[in-house]
DNA sequence: GATGAATGAGGCTTCATTCAT
DNA sequence: TATGAATGAAGCCTCATTCAT
């Protein structure tokens, strides 16, 4: 009874984590639909009674993945109050998630920014959300005079996750990860943000 | 006469140009060869007495517009000594290429990112060494003193970069670019990186 | 329930059979996959289900009537004891097979060796064997006294494939078939070479 | 002035001579046209002055073969009385030519009766010419009385050059043509042939 | 005659998706 | 729900041939 409820879950999640590592491997549009469905162990028309199609299911991990990250990220920022010190928890937060979830940092940064359908029509609300935080914590700086008002929120806040995003990208196509360490790159990055938003 | 290798050259230009247009609108997988030969007005085989293959076609542009993207900075640079102007130069002459050749831009930072993963033999020495010149001026910057010795070159590298190539996308993919103006992007992002890197 | 191996089996066949029919008619070149798809009654895609490419089904036809020959053939041979009449059976055995299975013997002796790659490279171990067959009796009957030493074995035996196969193929080829009756030529070409073998 | 025609000639000698090894190297379905240009010292279009097309080249080369051939067989029989000896003089020089013209050979075996065209449309006069010379040593030596007269010329013919063909085919494929010598092979065909039309 | 750049028809194959079981 | 055999649209590329020079 309860039971399968669990399992129609376990199934779709079943997909969805298959199909990260797909993705991650092979590139989304090199990724076969049946490959999915053999590392999921079901058939493949199973796939297409959880998901519209191959790019539902890229989508779906986008919105799944970024559920979990807003979450974090409140939780990560939650009673920290000095603006500069939410910036720094921020970029940390960031690459610790891309640490921990390297297939599916990978997936979202290599293959979701690349889906040209993505970038030309999907709203990536679940983004702009995440970004929105940090626009905000711009924002709230700039009013409590931390942050001189002449830096426009928005584009700093595009620069900032550009920054992130590549230096993510670099640390994820390099094979040994050994060039750079993430963690000093979230602090080299927050850092240099920091002191360009200071109010002097 | 001396028109022969003229028109032989002109050709090459009618399909690189024609397949800009073609990749930034389309995108590479969705641009059929036969759009770009429609669009050059030659015939679908003519094309491959050019290029090897259709991603021939989406390389050589790519080394075509560095080449000319690495000359023009070596102009814009030429007798700035001052690191920070320089750094200030960098980003108005990538956001002046980025609006002057819309289409091509385009096609170099969503399409080409698209070979960034998948192919994964081809290397972009053309883009390392654009960014290379950025990675130089950090490190003299630190050799005289204005800079701060505790920054990594290569990081900030890739994160002004990434800040940069953020920015023009958004604004490349915002239809009617009015969100923002892009000189007031560069300016934005040199002046941060400046202040984050400045020795105090 | 034991259906469902059949009706793939089936649909294997009907591929086969379908592309025996166009092969020979057309040509292995001329024959279209979606000509062999039509015929067969199935989807274009579908033949990829069952062969790896084009040439693959011609080389599965080459392979399964190679089998059914070789089987046939001992069957034929099979209590005959006489060298002589080995040959004769064999002869008539060759010129029965090409008058009921006309179709795929015309793709047997004309397409197959159309394949320069076939020729070159597939080693046709099938045919070695029937062609084998033949070179035992010669052995044996060399053994046994009944036929000349100093004839090799291995020469005779790709002249008699080569004169029976000869034949075959104008008989094939001739619209009618009534310049010769392959019954006459079998005997006579049987006659021949047991004449050209045998001990004085 | 007399040197054009023979210049003329020349280009088209050349080409020709070209094609041979490009077909016998390549085959001619894999044989690219410029190929034959660019081994013949020609413009691609050039060949369309000397050739209807493609398969012209090809049916020239076999009928300029066939012509030396035919000269050439006349003059070896020329004087030579016996049937029999007449058999095996034809026998050998028939394996005398595809020794020394081995490119030629390949192509003539290999290439043209694999052209399905070429066997089901073009009537090859040249090649019944040649063989009718054989059918003929064969009817004189039945109404001469050295032959049985229940052979059927026709199928002796065909039977013999079946098996002559097939003998050479194996000695142009086997790459080391040390598996039999040809003179060898020559002789035993003509032994049988000659043993199976005695007249006991 | 000679060139060779340009043409463009033509076909094998892949793989996301469907649907009968 | 689950299956997986079947579907069939879609597109890159080759290369024989032409024709303006």
């Amino acid at each position: 009874m309860s039971e399968l409820p669990a399992k129609k879950a376990d199934k779709r999640n079943l997909i969805t984590e298959a199909a990260v590592e797909v993705f991650a491997e092979k590139g989304f549009r090199q990724a076969r639909v049946s490959d999915i469905a053999r590392k999921a162990g079901v058939a493949d028309g199973t796939i297409y009674l959880y998901f519209k199609n191959k790019e539902d299911i890229l989508l779906s991990i986008f919105e799944e993945k970024m559920d979990i990250l807003l979450e974090g990220l409140a939780v990560e920022l939650d009673g920290v109050d000095d603006p500069a010190d939410r910036i720094r928890r921020f970029a940390r937060f960031h690459y610790q998630q891309v640490r921990t979830n390297r297939a599916a940092a990978e997936v979202l940064q290599v293959e979701l920014r690349l889906s040209h359908k993505f970038l030309k029509e999907y709203r990536p609300e679940k983004l702009w959300e995440y970004l929105g935080v940090f626009a905000t914590i711009v924002r709230e700086g700039q009013d409590r005079g931390h942050f001189r008002k002449d830096r426009d929120p928005f584009v700093v806040m595009w620069g900032f996750f550009g920054a992130l995003d590549e230096l993510a990208m670099q640390w994820v196509l390099s094979k040994k990860n050994d060039r750079f360490s993430l963690e000093v790159a979230a602090d080299q990055v927050a850092d240099i943000f920091i002191k360009g938003l200071e109010a002097t």
